[in-house]
DNA sequence: CCTTAATCCTGGAAGC
DNA sequence: TGCTTCCAGGATTAAG
């Protein structure tokens, strides 16, 4: 669920924990960690994996014992590096959330994994849907490998020229474009339909389609849209919350994301929304156009 | 290549 | 009130 605003809040809530030593790890469900084995996590799960089968995971590979150095982040990532070298990246999924507790608060339903800490502070990683997971790494290399093999540029600091690289090798509509994590890394359903009606793009126009004038619009909508929701610590539609339990402030300003059927805030145009890229899309059809052609799909039924 | 459907899982909201 | 159905911020694979 956490897009990139959402998952760079956590990284900032949740920076106390540098600097502090892993005295305890419990491991609370197994099938969170994703193997080698079984390296796509909860997608190969849905194929019917079986998690009873996944290998014992030990503790010092959790981080026990290791001190804290650096969280970084990639896209929707987030890896915590340690002194021992050994990294845990964390990927929340839809509904995965970290809460960092400065005492001993009550366990949560769906806490998967705790650290406790030197300090006696608790990090928890908690996800009901378990669509998230975490990964464990021996070095730092292969934290760069991972994300350089898995993921494209960090879309917090988009350039044109990038986009317009990751763009024009793909015939797809934009927004499915803006959605694959190995074309652009962080943007999700909500900064997708943010960002291009910022651009005045209907989401179905096509990747390499767009000209290098919008192309470059694209990406500066994108780094101002994603920048203006870190710095309103994110979107809380239900349950995502930072590190420290505070709901994010951004919703509120969503332009038309979740707002389908109402008027558009800049030419009161009625929102439209359709599923594109097999999620709910929502659009302002005066502000967006398509331009080719004529509008050749509308489905402005909502609620 | 690109699209669609299906899958993992829980819970909140809406419908009846 | 209670039961059922739909929907959700994601990511993946198989099949067409």
């Amino acid at each position: 669920m956490p897009e990139l605003p959402e998952v760079e809040t956590i990284r900032r809530t949740v920076a106390p924990v540098i600097g502090r030593r892993v005295s305890r790890v419990r491991l609370l469900r197994r099938d969170v960690v994703i193997t080698p084995d079984d390296p796509f996590g909860g997608a190969s799960r849905a194929r019917g994996g079986r998690p009873s089968r996944q290998r014992r995971v030990r503790d010092e590979e959790l981080l026990a014992g290791a001190r804290i150095a650096e969280l970084r982040r990639h896209g929707k990532q987030l890896a915590v590096l340690s002194d021992s070298g050994r990294v845990v990246v964390i990927q929340l999924g839809m509904s995965g959330r970290i809460a960092l507790h400065d005492s001993r608060a009550a366990r949560e339903a769906h806490t998967h994994i705790e650290w406790l800490l030197d300090d006696g502070s608790l990090l928890r990683f908690i996800d009901p849907r378990r669509f998230g997971g975490v990964r464990t790494l021996e070095r730092v290399d292969e934290l760069n490998e991972l994300w350089t093999a898995t993921l494209g540029p960090d879309a917090l600091g988009i350039r044109a020229d990038a986009l317009h690289r990751a763009l024009s090798r793909t015939s797809r509509p934009i927004k499915n474009a803006l959605l694959d994590q190995r074309v652009l890394a962080g943007v999700g359903n909500i900064y997708a339909d943010e960002a291009l009606f910022a651009s005045r793009l209907h989401p179905e126009r096509l990747a390499n389609d767009l000209s290098p004038g919008e192309v470059k619009t694209l990406a500066i909508a994108i780094r101002k849209t994603l920048r203006l929701a870190v710095e309103h610590r994110g979107s809380t539609l239900r349950d995502y919350r930072d590190a420290s339990g505070s709901p994010g402030e951004f919703a509120s300003r969503h332009a038309v994301y979740g707002r389908s059927g109402q008027a558009c805030r800049s030419c009161e145009s009625v929102l439209c929304s359709a599923r594109v890229a097999q999620r709910t899309t929502v659009w302002c059809p005066g502000c967006q156009p398509h331009s080719s052609t004529r509008n050749t799909h509308r489905d402005a039924s909502d609620r």
